[in-house]
DNA sequence: AATTGTACCTGTCAGC
DNA sequence: TGCTGACAGGTACAAT
């Protein structure tokens, strides 16, 4: 599910309603979601835990717990991946849980946070905060799309000594963190590039094209809330409008909005890869 | 070392 | 109706 974008939308929809706040108890639904602690300790190390504020990278949701009243402990990082269908979702006290409900957080104000799964591939992960080679997934994560350290030239040397696929290189969390299937298809689209271009074969013009569209697609994705395909909702249960503004992605048979011609479906690194077939050649020129 | 396939889960939808 | 298979926003790990 969530993207860059989607879990950008979620920090800022959940920030103000959580910074300052003290967690007053948490429950466990699901064990196996829990990494970096016990199931048992869980809720004894996070309750009584003040939420200093909420950090993202890549496709991460970091929440820093800090321990009121003690400044010289470290504080501590519940950090959390979402994968395909995971949500966070903020509201009153005392409202049902939902069937695939993984864990519940209570606020000192009563609100709860719902982490909800359908599929069960999200997890969260209790670190000290800053130890992030602790989280499988971040240890070898590559810069932020819009730091300082994602220069054009990085990208160039990147992808010149990449050998797969363009798709599949961009989806490498390595290469960049926070691009996933639906900004891939889209930047590669911007930047009329074929998915299946092999990364060193680009040269530098069409490099740069692809360094441009990949940001700005992902800034567009977080101005319009995120993309709601299917489940993704932001902290507040409410879906995003990118979906209305995606040119490729879900869109196969239908025209392309640049030539008219009909998109196309194929599959490339394992997943299903939108793009236009005129617009976006294998070949050079035609 | 790096790339590809498969596993992890549940739900939905198209086609019969 | 109900069955079956394909597919879904991601990553880890085994096999190559």
């Amino acid at each position: 599910m969530p993207e860059l974008p989607e879990v950008e939308t979620i920090r800022r929809t959940l920030e103000p309603l959580l910074a300052d706040r003290t967690i007053a108890g948490a429950e466990l639904y699901l064990a196996k979601a829990l990494r970096g602690c016990t199931p048992e300790a869980w809720p004894c190390l996070v309750t009584g835990r003040k939420i200093a504020r909420l950090e993202r990278r890549g496709k991460h949701l970091i929440m820093v717990l800090a321990k009121p009243g003690n400044h010289e402990e470290a504080p501590l990082a519940l950090v959390f991946h979402l994968r395909m269908t995971g949500q966070l979702i903020h509201g009153p006290g005392g409202r049902p849980r939902e069937r695939h409900t993984t864990a519940v957080l209570t606020l000192d104000d009563g609100t709860e946070l719902h982490f909800i799964d359908t599929r069960k591939f999200g997890v969260m992960n209790l670190i000290p905060y800053g130890r992030w080679d602790e989280v499988s997934s971040m240890s070898r994560l590559g810069p932020e799309p819009f730091s300082p350290s994602f220069t054009l030239t990085y990208f160039q040397n990147t992808l010149r000594r990449r050998k797969g696929k363009i798709k599949a290189v961009l989806l490498d969390q390595s290469v960049v963190a926070g691009l996933g299937n639906i900004y891939t298809d889209e930047a590669l689209y911007r930047a009329r590039i074929h998915p299946e271009r092999m990364a060193s074969s680009l040269d530098f013009e069409e490099v740069r094209r692809l360094y441009q569209a990949i940001k700005e697609v992902l800034q567009e994705g977080i101005a319009y809330r995120g993309t709601s395909v299917r489940d993704y909702a932001d902290g507040l249960g409410q879906p995003g409008s990118f979906q209305e503004r995606l040119a490729v992605y879900g869109r196969a048979k239908q025209a392309c909005p640049s030539c008219g011609q009909p998109l196309a479906r194929t599959v490339v690194a394992g997943r299903g890869t939108y793009f236009c077939p005129v617009c976006q050649r294998l070949e050079k020129e035609g």
